[in-house]
DNA sequence: CGCGAAAGTTTATATAGTCAAGCGTTTCAT
DNA sequence: ATGAAACGCTTGACTATATAAACTTTCGCG
């Protein structure tokens, strides 16, 4: 079974790549458990329940259009998981703002989310360590990019 | 601007997670660059262009519905990338084979996905091959887990 | 006041994902 | 061999998402 290749240092690269495509499909079946899509699922985990934002910060956050998350927020307002609310001095805005139910949903969804696969959890300490690292930087490497050039 | 905030080794699944919405845009865009929605990028990328796989193979790959992926393949055989073919000996398979239009963008496709971020590149090599080894590992146990008790 | 920009919504079009039904083929038990 | 069941792919209906353009209401400012 185990065929015993090599792995050089410029696997790597690849295998973020591997990793990151193997994610999609975590995340939406995640989600699903929740009767969410994943879009959905990424909003609602965005958005602060001690802190209601705009909605064009809620686009932001998701890197998609405002019109997308027109239809986003419709979803889960329907069900109730959260509400838009007038903003005070300006009345274009529309905060986003988490009901109980969302937190309550935002929570379990969460405690889903960080139940790392076997073999994560099986990774020592220092290991995971380095990973964050290097994710960390690729993120707000990735980030830095397409907020560009303000 | 880097505020030294210290990364713990707790921090490596909650940036899993960060990364798998970064890694979508990234992909997305990625892709776009030739004219490709992210699953036709997915499609293009798993066939092998040396080894013809049945329809049914590729849904298996892409992790999705195979009436989903006629559409998808539709798409990419309207644009001469690949071709549908018969199968000996069973006439209801249909075989996907890559073109030399296809072979070429999807080596175009390929050197683009291979560089990497600068935060990646700039590695040590040794961590590099450390690090890979780790994901290849959790890459295993992923498509272990989703295919399943056989 | 009046102009232009901003925040959200709407509409139209295209791609996906799911599920059910359909069609031609193949397999297999009898 | 033959008929029922399973298989491989396609279609159709429905929903979700993405993008782009037009539109509404509101704000900022000269």
């Amino acid at each position: 079974m185990d065929r015993e290749k090599p792995v050089t240092a410029d696997d790597f690269w690849p295998l973020v790549v591997e990793f990151a495509l193997s994610q999609r499909t975590w995340w939406v079946g995640l989600c699903a458990e929740f009767d969410l899509t994943a879009m959905q699922g990424h909003a609602l985990r965005s958005l602060d329940p001690d802190r209601p934002v705009a909605m064009s910060v809620l686009a932001d956050a998701l890197v998609c259009d405002a019109s997308n998350v027109t239809g986003i927020v419709d979803k889960l307002e329907s069900r109730g998981l959260i509400e838009r609310q007038g903003a005070p001095g300006d009345r274009r805005i529309k905060m986003l703002a988490v009901t109980d139910k969302g937190r309550e949903l935002r929570t379990q969804l969460w405690t889903r989310t960080m139940e790392p696969p076997a073999a994560v959890a099986a990774l020592p300490a220092d290991t995971r360590r380095q990973l964050a690292k290097v994710l960390r930087a690729i993120v707000m490497d990735r980030a830095r990019e397409s907020n560009g050039p303000r």
